[in-house]
DNA sequence: TCATGACAGTGATGGACAATAACGATCTGC
DNA sequence: GCAGATCGTTATTGTCCATCACTGTCATGA
């Protein structure tokens, strides 16, 4: 008897401490749920980021690549190639800001507008699946924890 | 007059809906901890991932590759040079299992095991600049949340 | 006025991390 | 003993984040 057990590839591991762990948990979700989202969005064809920077034009038409880009934390550097995308599909545009010449104003097109329309309805049934889950209250608990955890953890810039 | 004001790299910008996204403030929850995490470990060289590989060594010896890298989510194929890196450095080793030539056990060495207990402490000690945060009931309410957001989101797997 | 330094945006590049495709060696079941 | 699955591996690709170096523009003050 006893064949020792073929390995059972999902046989039960001991995570040990891991899983007590804030940032281990955190990761997990967090792959979880942009998991999710980019099912969602996947008909889109529009990932995190690009979202992000669409909603903020949404709420600040005008603003600067350096504004948008400091406010999501994403580096200017890498928010060039982003929005050039965004640009490329005619959902979002730079104009010259008048009184500078160096900077560029960013708007969205009549296009990303209609887009986003979608996009947020797709983005609120995302977020439904994850209410039904853990519950209205709760999620407002889960928000609430972690604005606290974000919320200046370490100064988060240009030193 | 009027100047159209210096635009103020760190003005308010508004977020729009992102904030109450369970997605957009999981992430920068996730960024924040990690970072952390990050600074933390900077002098002993390990990363979040190589910790959590040790982790499951220390709690399982002995398991194969495979199901290593299943229990925490990482593809068999990424999963070898990140152990290459862990076995370079003398903290864990692949050994052959008796009853499967193809197959590998892996354990942590004397010095993994040494080192880990480092790890483990500084862990600790980024660990409570988060409960001082939030509080231990804030620390299990979050966990209890997050797993319940993970739990089963999709399948988790190949296929 | 013009030289210097700061700033906006861009390009090129590299590291960490995830995913896919394909392969050699081995095991298993029929 | 052969077909098909499994284990580990290589190679390759794409995304995301970070650093560095550069251009063009501005603002300041000597």
């Amino acid at each position: 008897m006893d064949n020792d057990a073929p390995p059972a590839l999902d046989a039960v591991v001991d995570l040990g401490p891991l899983p007590g762990l804030t940032g281990y948990a955190l990761r997990r979700a967090q792959i979880a749920v942009f998991h999710d989202f980019h099912r969602t969005m996947e008909a889109e064809g529009i990932r995190t980021a690009q979202f992000s920077v669409l909603e903020v034009l949404k709420a600040n038409p005008g603003l600067r690549q350096t504004q948008v880009s400091f406010a999501l934390g994403i580096k200017t550097t890498n928010f060039v190639p982003l929005f050039d995308e965004l640009e490329r599909r005619g959902l979002a545009e730079r104009r010259p800001i008048p009184g500078d010449r160096r900077a560029k104003g960013l708007f969205l097109t009549e296009a990303g507008r209609a887009t986003l329309e979608r996009l947020e309805k797709l983005v609120a049934e995302h977020e439904a699946r994850f209410v039904a889950r853990i519950g209205a209250a709760g999620k407002a608990q889960l928000l609430g924890l972690l604005h606290r955890l974000t919320d200046r953890t370490f100064d988060p810039d240009r030193s």
